[in-house]
DNA sequence: CTATTTACCTATTAAGTCAATAGGTAAATA
DNA sequence: TATTTACCTATTGACTTAATAGGTAAATAG
């Protein structure tokens, strides 16, 4: 189940898409037009500027902007960036333990079969194909 | 994520098809093969005979059994009758009420998408292709 | 230079879910 | 009648989720 964090991330970066005019954008006219608690969207910007999804300035007409083109962001590289993983079942997590029944687990090719279908629905889409 | 409910679900379904004899096969002995928790299995597995996917007996010589041929089953209703739904958001889900967002909701056509695709995904797999 | 606006930071919390464990009762057979 | 098995209810510890709370630092407009 993808979670707020993905799905607020993806409306954070849409709203800045849409609403672009070259100036920072503050995140109180983000959250109201996306009607979320600025607070809640303050943890997640956090994490997209540290990502290098979008950059933020300080102060008086600061706010935050994208710092790519529309087009040049995946879907799965944002869902990716703040879900931790893409990945569907545990064993295919990036930090997991290596399971030991791995060499014969009946069920590990069907998840992997599903994990790269993922990976390449989300990677296929871009932001501009959202807006 | 797909949780340890649907994932020991599927791995209890593949252990009753393989070591079937027309006997009914104990809880005790799918756990031992499968090292799993007896205890956690008969959580599940109380699930599974209420979802008619397995038949329990009790008593001496009782278990479980598969109630129909390995071929019946996909392996999307086990996971959706295991994880309640097979939704990948909240929005998606069985009962979620209903957002008022929705009509213009320029991420649901994606959530949409891949939620159609992970319901084709596992409806076209079953038991069979993972034994 | 000062007031205002904005990002940025740390901590806390209430509710819910997950993955079990514990300790029984009822049913069926050898 | 003893044994084996399913079936039942309750509890728990760890973790995650989705927030809220209350600040500090930076930048600009006036």
């Amino acid at each position: 189940m993808i979670s707020t964090r993905g799905r607020y991330a993806i409306r954070i970066m849409i709203d800045l898409a849409k609403n672009d005019q070259g100036k920072y954008i503050p995140l109180k006219d983000i959250a109201a037009r996306q009607q979320i608690s600025k607070k809640y969207l303050e943890i997640i910007v956090k994490d997209m500027v540290a990502g290098g999804l979008v950059t933020g300035a300080s102060g008086k007409g600061g706010g935050y902007k994208l710092c790519r083109k529309p087009e040049e962001y995946s879907i799965g590289e944002i869902i990716e960036l703040m879900e931790g993983s893409l990945a569907t079942v545990a064993c295919l997590t990036r930090d997991a333990e290596p399971c030991p029944r791995a060499s014969d687990c009946p069920t590990l090719p069907l998840w992997e079969e599903y994990d790269r279908m993922t990976h390449d629905f989300f990677y296929s889409k871009h932001l501009t194909d959202l807006i």
